[in-house]
DNA sequence: CGTATCCTTGAGTGTGATCAACATTGGTGG
DNA sequence: CCACCAATGTTGATCACACTCAAGGATACG
């Protein structure tokens, strides 16, 4: 056996350990703030001067190339927290927009940066964070880069849907998903019209559907097999203690 | 303006500090091994103990579908390190294998962790360092959602060449690429043969050539034309302390 | 040599893009 | 209250980019 390996139990108290410890750090951002509809949270190109924690509603990270073409790099859901790994850079390479009206929490970078040195253990922390954005990111370069229309479309939903889950929202409100098709379209990487034929066809095998405006999932499992989903790269990040807050707010 | 903000200057001197500390951090890694071309250093869903950096040779990260599909999430150049992000995780979500031998030098889990814990600072460069990853990774999203072929080639082609000169490589090593079509189609999502159609398109426009097996970049700027490159995304991780000795090696 | 790997090219097919028109909805201002 | 507009979803027609299948050539290696 390797001399420096760990064991299974050593790393799963480091992950709870780093997950009170990121809740800790979530409570940092008192700052509260409403976020309008459509409205650029964080704009391409300018300076990351503030971690944020989405409290109520939907976002995405997006990039946009000179000649409009957009591509929108992943939502960020209730309770997710965006900019922990900007705050040492001088620009933001991509932006953050409001897909819903936000209520966002907030604070500014130094702040982050002297919470980063205040505990020994923060690093960890950290690692464990990244670790769980990585696995997401590399899942979505699979996910556009090697499989189908109707799989992504269907893997999408479900990774969303699981991430509300554990994000703590109820079943019946984590069927919903308030994103047009052209975000969709966006995210992984096709044409508007052809997202919308792929979505019919998912209509058609009963698995989803299209209720006041936002996608409704009708049958989990019936999308776990048209996109062979498996879920081992989600990891719960517990950041998001203000679940409870954010319904009577 | 915002209260929290950081300068510029202040910025850079966190990177900075960040940097020498990863140094520290890459003295860490003494045990050294040779790997054989094609051999996978890292298997899919293996235990995450050890953190390699590559010392010589080329490597890529990959995942499977069941099906077989294969996506290259990304390329391990010399200097590179890989594996700080997932120590934490019980299972690795993606394997490691070699395009050229390798010679890469390693410590296990529990050392990095101890190292983690070691300074204050650490936090402040696993920040820098997942943030540096990050912007690779969406740079990567947006090449195979929104550009086509030749552009996700000239542009892969660009990020490696920048990446090779930021490790330290001579201009006229950093111009060659040892990755066959194959391993480029299934990193741009593309099928070999067309992989192939792409890359002879490029070579007529005169901005690349074959060369005993391996792939010449004959005019960088010429490729930043055809792929509207913007380099503002790659951010040097000077973590390769051991060019001279693996020159003398 | 024979085999394996990679590159190359052609032919035929299909997935997905583009263009265009129209329906529906919600918001805004007269 | 109605007229208008903007955003979204829907569908058809056409086209192109990219895939698959197939075969052959070059090179390296045992």
């Amino acid at each position: 056996m390797d001399i420096g390996a760990m064991t299974d139990q050593q790393r799963h108290a480091l992950r709870s350990r780093s997950a009170s410890h990121l809740q800790a750090l979530g409570a940092l951002l008192q700052h509260r703030r409403h976020v309008e509809i459509n409205e650029v949270l964080v704009s391409e190109g300018s300076a990351p001067n503030r971690v944020y924690q989405i409290n109520e509603g939907w976002a995405f990270r997006y990039k946009t190339l000179p000649d409009g073409r957009r591509q929108v790099l992943d939502f960020l859901l209730p309770g997710d927290i965006t900019g922990l790994f900007s705050v040492l850079f001088d620009q933001n390479c991509c932006g953050v927009q409001a897909l819903t009206p936000l209520l966002v929490r907030s604070t500014g970078a130094r702040r982050v940066i002297s919470e980063f040195n205040r505990s020994r253990q923060m690093a960890v922390t950290l690692s464990w964070l990244a670790g769980c954005h990585t696995r997401r990111s590399d899942e979505q370069i699979l996910r556009i880069g090697r499989r189908n229309a109707e799989e992504r479309m269907a893997h999408l939903f479900l990774e969303l849907y699981r991430r509300l889950r554990q994000n703590g929202l109820q079943d019946t409100v984590a069927r919903r998903l308030p994103i047009t098709q052209k975000i969709i379209a966006d995210h992984i990487g096709m044409s508007q019209v052809h997202a919308n034929r792929t979505f019919r066809a998912l209509c058609r095998h009963g698995v989803v559907t299209l209720r006041d405006g936002d996608i409704l999932l009708l049958d989990p499992a019936g999308l776990v097999r048209l996109s062979d989903f498996e879920d081992d790269y989600l990891e719960h990040i517990p950041a998001c203690p203000t679940r409870q807050e954010s319904s009577c707010a």
